[in-house]
DNA sequence: TGCCTCACGATTGTCAACAATCCTGTTGAC
DNA sequence: GTCAACAGGATTGTTGACAATCGTGAGGCA
């Protein structure tokens, strides 16, 4: 049944050829990239009516997105007062990591050893990408590679409940490691990790991964430690 | 015109004295109810007119209820389909349950031992509320006492994100221990656990608490796969 | 008859205007 | 000169109407 029901006329694939989406999706996106990424830095203010100019969209579309960004964590809604860019202090960075690292030992606990090829396949491919476009320059697109490597490797934990509270909080305190990203050296030293975490993962050395996963978070954690020295 | 209306009078401090005024909350909060409670059954749809009609509120209210019940995964939506009741098969029960013991445990692990006097006067002023509610038979109650008992508990873990993770996943499943407080057995030997644990937290026993909280919880895991098998 | 095609009804998604709320610079009294 | 109250402006919260979308059942063609 290769004929849907748009067998005849599909006028709406000319202006939205892929499912592509709602537009809500679309501001939600790219402005969850503006924030991963630095371009919107924390206490920084959106107003609904600005944005909803920038994307030529309605101001309830923009609401949605503001919406579904603060159930993320990476904005904060004040009732009435509008919407900023959630700012993590120190301590707080601290806390989340201890989360973090709580449920990845978890997932790696849980998770199928030595892994099958095709996973191993997946991640290298990632890791790939990864050092391409960290060596093009593009950050934007080393970042999202970051977050697919990790997204695939605790996704291989069988509990997807487990996976998706590693995601959440992952993405929480992406508004922190997206420095590390710039930093030439951090960025060298995390592809190298993954490779060595791809190796646990081949050889079946679950501990190892555990050792290696926990020692990967540290210098992004480092540097927001360093900067919150510099700037109080 | 010389007085508007502030001027006076602060009248917003005597109706609404804490932001309990969003009707948007009190509409969250109903629905919340009606879903833990088991007033709305899993796979069950929720019309939006419908809905606005029943709590006499425009329609933008209810979907921004809606949305909230769906980021703590209570309600599901499908794009223009409209929302369900959130339904787990027995395996992702167990997922979510698995997880919650990890938070758990970390959380245990975190907390200061013994207790601080005020918080065992908290946990046992809520433990005496649950006692007095379930022999009303004010089912309400005693599942909002259930929540604040557990909420209080591992609030304590001094982890704001862990306590935070901890209390979402606890709803999710919340969809299913909702079972367990209409059982007078099983009710009455949750108000035994509780006193049990604030004896481990009053002479600092952790790992005795550890294993108290991972047993407290099968009883309503045990009930929904015994459902599960007779209700397929 | 069996299956595709199309129109209809029901429901969600979006928009533009209205109302409520909060913040800020200014004014006036002590 | 300092503090409290106040108008004015900016921004968010809410409403009702309109448009897009999906599921369903009637009707046409092999």
């Amino acid at each position: 049944m290769p004929a849907q029901r748009t067998a005849v006329i599909p006028p709406k694939s000319a202006t939205a050829p892929r499912g592509e989406g709602r537009p809500q999706d679309r501001v939600f996106q790219s402005l969850r990239r503006d924030v991963l990424l630095g371009r919107l830095r924390p206490r920084e203010r959106l107003v609904e009516e600005e944005l909803a100019a920038r994307f030529a969209v309605g101001r309830y579309v923009v609401r949605a997105a503001l919406d579904e960004l603060a159930r993320i964590g990476l904005v904060e809604r004040r009732p009435n007062r509008g919407v900023i860019v959630s700012d993590y202090d120190p301590s707080q960075i601290g806390q989340l990591y201890e989360v973090r690292e709580t449920l990845q030992r978890a997932a790696i606990a849980r998770m199928p050893l030595p892994a099958s090829t095709a996973l191993l396949d997946e991640l290298t491919a990632i890791n790939r990408t990864y050092a391409e476009c960290l060596a093009r320059g593009e950050l934007d697109e080393v970042a999202e590679a970051n977050a697919a490597f990790h997204r695939t490797l605790f996704g291989a934990c069988g509990n997807p409940f487990l996976a998706a509270a590693i995601e959440q909080h992952w993405e929480k305190s992406a508004l922190v490691h997206g420095y590390a990203i710039g930093v030439p050296t951090l960025a060298a030293r995390s592809h190298a990790d993954h490779e060595a975490m791809i190796a646990c993962l081949a050889r079946g050395d679950r501990s190892g991964l555990g050792e290696l996963c926990s020692l990967h978070m540290q210098p992004s954690l480092e540097a927001v430690r360093a900067t919150a020295r510099t700037r109080p």
